[in-house]
DNA sequence: CATGAATGAGTTTTCATTCAT
DNA sequence: CATGAATGAAAACTCATTCAT
């Protein structure tokens, strides 16, 4: 492994555990096993190796999602599908996942940073087109994507409390209906 | 006021502009006209001083609350007060929402503060009923008072980067209304 | 007991545990069950706190010592009896020992202090003697009280490691003898 | 000189002078000329740097005193060295001497520090083979060793306040003979 | 006498970042 | 690319002492 993705998951875990505030990048470089300088050649600011680290992850659900849908699925079929991808994918990545909520809730977090994930994009083309046909309740299209992204979250936190609901598909499927709820018509 | 509340108020305000993080306790000191000595007195470590906040505004939210609900009301119209107290107070609160935001998504926060709540209480009660008469989803109520609680978060957002709908009940009904389809059976 | 009593009873205590640069004033007056400001009353600076429990140590070591003097004795019972004295009080009062040695090893020590010592006086013109007597070395005789008392402190601390022989008095005359063949001609 | 090497001669100076409680480490890296943050590089925290300072100060004794002893010397001709090398070691290094006595009466002293040291270790083969010959009074050789070294301790701060004394061998000659016949039978 | 809130300078330690090698 | 020593401005927290009540 090359020593910038090294870099880039032991921050992932140290991150994970203790929070970025709480890890020194003289940390991250030493767990890693590569010297305190070529953490800053690789990440010039502590900021852009949280935010690279940020959108890495995000584009992994993007790729990952990708593998899931298929044509031909109606409305409710893909949703479902991006729901369960996004969950599956962060159940598998609790580190990740952990990492995402902090980041998700620091300063570093904007709309700017939001909009320009590939995820929430693909999400916010289905929720346009479900507005548009009147399936889902009238409200504007992003906010309507940052509800199911809030109720993924919380949702992931319930299945890694309950570990023996994770393999549960039926479970899973009626956790979606509440999703599903909430924003269909 | 006294110097403990001068603290606690300051400690809000700089901290929903900077994050706790991002903010030293010689500043609040400072901001609040107040020696840095005295701070150490009254909250001992820079923790304390978070937490306490916390409860604080938590106790604050609960308080309101209890002003808003009425007997005799059906239990869709207890959730609506609730959902609603808690979506107006913090749209009045602007400050305590990003703190309290920040600190539900850091280390300090787990399950024993969650619980430890009279407002989760308060909400807890209701949902096991709604549970119980079969009108909710059979879920875990802690994990229901969570979705819930999430929809709050993500509304209040919504509402405070859309100025103009902060007075329209009718629209913030409509809201109230994903919430609800989410629980409802 | 009065609070001037209460906290020199608890600073010796904790002066002997944690050492009088790791004991702050403030925890002296709670532990004694005292506000924090009387203290102050009592004894003006903290150097004059730690000051005066070392001069009430010495005296009551003198006070002790007087009750086992007797008339009559030889130069050597003499000497035994103040040594002796000298080692029985510091193995009953361990505390006072403690601080004491911490006290003779820091910057408020110095040979102004240590002469206004009656107990130092009381070796002194017994050393006196002895020298003039030719019984002893021909040396400066505060010199060698220094000696003396140098040695009592490593007989102690050798005893409070070996309780076993703490009342071992063949043991302890062997002890003395040491002393005695460290001085006499 | 390395950084290193120039913060343990400034704090062995500074903590001569102003004992290490009223030291800030701040001053020992300002004194030196370094940066504040470097001290922490080397020593990781203030009791490191304390303790660093007193093993250093031990091993340059031991190489002292490993350069005076001769081979075919009888018994006490080989305490006499011993003896005699520490108390010029200690004549000549003032400041580690006045240091030496604080940390040995602190509480970062114990046994284990004191065993681990060299000079120890060489001076009780000795006082053990003084013992097993009956040439010695018959006591654990370490209460013998630390009887020794309060006994060089107090000479050597008897001839610090006579420096007309500190070249004259026929009287530290003498001054030997009070350890010898402390220890001898 | 007694309280304990209040002060503020001082302390150790941390850490992102730089830079000579 | 890579190292790790070096920087220095914070940061949280401490504590002897004061003083209004």
């Amino acid at each position: 492994m090359s020593k910038r993705e090294l870099l880039m998951k032991t921050a992932r875990r140290l991150f994970a555990e203790n929070g970025f505030y709480g890890t020194p990048t003289a940390l991250v470089a030493k767990e890693a096993g590569v010297s305190n300088g070529i953490l800053f050649h690789y990440f010039p600011t502590k900021e852009i190796l949280v935010s690279s680290l940020y959108q890495d992850i995000k584009d992994r659900i993007f790729n990952y999602a990708m593998t899931q849908i298929y044509n031909g699925a109606t409305l409710k079929e893909s949703i479902y599908t991006l729901w369960l991808a996004s969950v599956e994918w962060n159940l598998e990545h609790p580190e990740d996942f952990e990492f995402m909520l902090q980041f998700e809730n620091s300063p570093y977090y904007n709309e700017d940073v939001e909009r320009s994930q590939r995820y929430v994009q693909m999400n916010l083309e289905l929720i346009e087109q479900g507005i548009d046909q009147a399936v889902f309740k009238h409200f504007n299209p992003l906010f309507v994507v940052r509800i199911l992204t809030s109720l993924v979250e919380t949702t992931v936190k319930h299945l890694n409390k309950n570990q023996n609901l994770i393999d549960d598909f039926e479970y899973k499927s009626r956790l979606f209906e509440m999703a599903w709820d909430a924003i269909k018509k």
